[in-house]
DNA sequence: AAGGCGAGCAACCGCAGGTAT
DNA sequence: CATACCTGCGGTTGCTCGCCT
């Protein structure tokens, strides 16, 4: 690779926690305009940043639809489950835990996970975690451990694992995830208002390929506006960024939300299916 | 009250890989 | 094909805070 890094390393970037002033800084420029490349967002949003710390905050903490706070006795299943299949692949684990970063889940497992599971193994109970995981491991192994080149298991099967076996059988027959991009989420309200060019128009959004979209994606299945076509309609009446900002709130923010429930999710994810055909050819 | 210490977590670093020129 | 540039990812660092002595 011709890689250099990435940074200009000539200008003098700002290191360390992010100041609440940068934070709305970068929020509202995303919001207004897009990245677009990285690299030019902190000039064009008056940031003393590097592009790559840019990109981090928005990913991990400004990014609309986190779900923040103590990660839920199901979600810690689902990292422990996972994390035996894939191993470090935090990225590819956060794609199950809706509204979570690949940073977060790493965390909790150095911080937490690791040590729950170590102590399981000292406790012999490891024997029944091993058996519970061989044989979710066994229902992966047709697609996923059979020399696919494909890495990442889909977000069915990968339910199948972290869920009860009523709803295996279900899930299994759901496809993967549409993927939605933060910019074709912009794009999709600006065709009811061409006016509003500079918002997910042009370029901007073209290289949005971060890792966010399938999050995004299931933020869309969070608040159930993909199925019940609250968005355009509510997008008519606000500017991008107030009715972004009105719909994507914190998930802690809203109250009882519920990312894991298999049942909830599938059927949203039934009636996702019939717009899945404005999510894809991502 | 204050100093030490460890846990938790936000952020950085650097490499890998994809894409444009 | 080579190079440059950009993004994604995982490992690591170091700051903050709470607990303990």
């Amino acid at each position: 690779m011709g890689r250099k890094t990435w940074e200009k390393p000539k200008t003098k970037h700002r290191k360390g926690l992010w100041s609440p002033d940068e934070d709305q800084r970068l929020r509202e420029h995303i919001l207004e305009h897009g990245h677009g490349y990285w690299s030019s967002v902190p000039a064009k949003a008056g940031l003393h940043r590097s592009g790559k710390s840019c990109r981090l905050r928005w990913i991990n903490y400004l990014r609309p639809g986190l779900k923040l706070g103590v990660f839920s006795q199901e979600e810690e299943e689902t990292v422990m489950k996972l994390h035996a299949i894939l191993g470090n692949k935090w990225s590819q684990i956060a794609m199950h835990l809706p509204g979570r970063t690949d940073n977060e889940v790493k965390n909790q497992w150095n911080t937490y996970l690791k040590k729950k599971v170590a102590k399981a193994d000292g406790l012999s109970s490891h024997a029944s975690m091993s058996k519970s995981l061989d044989s979710d491991i066994q229902f992966l192994k047709p697609k996923q451990l059979s020399g696919d080149n494909n890495s990442q298991i889909s977000l069915s099967e990968s339910f199948s694992v972290s869920q009860c076996q009523s709803t295996v059988a279900r899930e299994k027959l759901l496809p993967p995830f549409p993927k939605v991009l933060f910019a074709d989420w912009l794009l999709l309200f600006n065709d009811g208002d061409q006016s509003s060019s500079s918002v997910g128009g042009g370029r901007n959004f073209e290289h949005d390929s971060t890792s966010n979209s399938d999050v995004l994606s299931s933020e869309f299945l969070q608040f159930g506006m993909v199925s019940t076509g609250y968005f355009p309609h509510e997008f008519e009446e606000t500017s991008i960024r107030g009715g972004f900002q009105q719909q994507f709130e914190p998930v802690e923010q809203i109250p009882e939300v519920s990312f894991h429930d298999p049942l909830s999710f599938s059927e949203t994810y039934t009636d996702l299916e019939l717009n899945y055909d404005m999510f894809t050819d991502l």
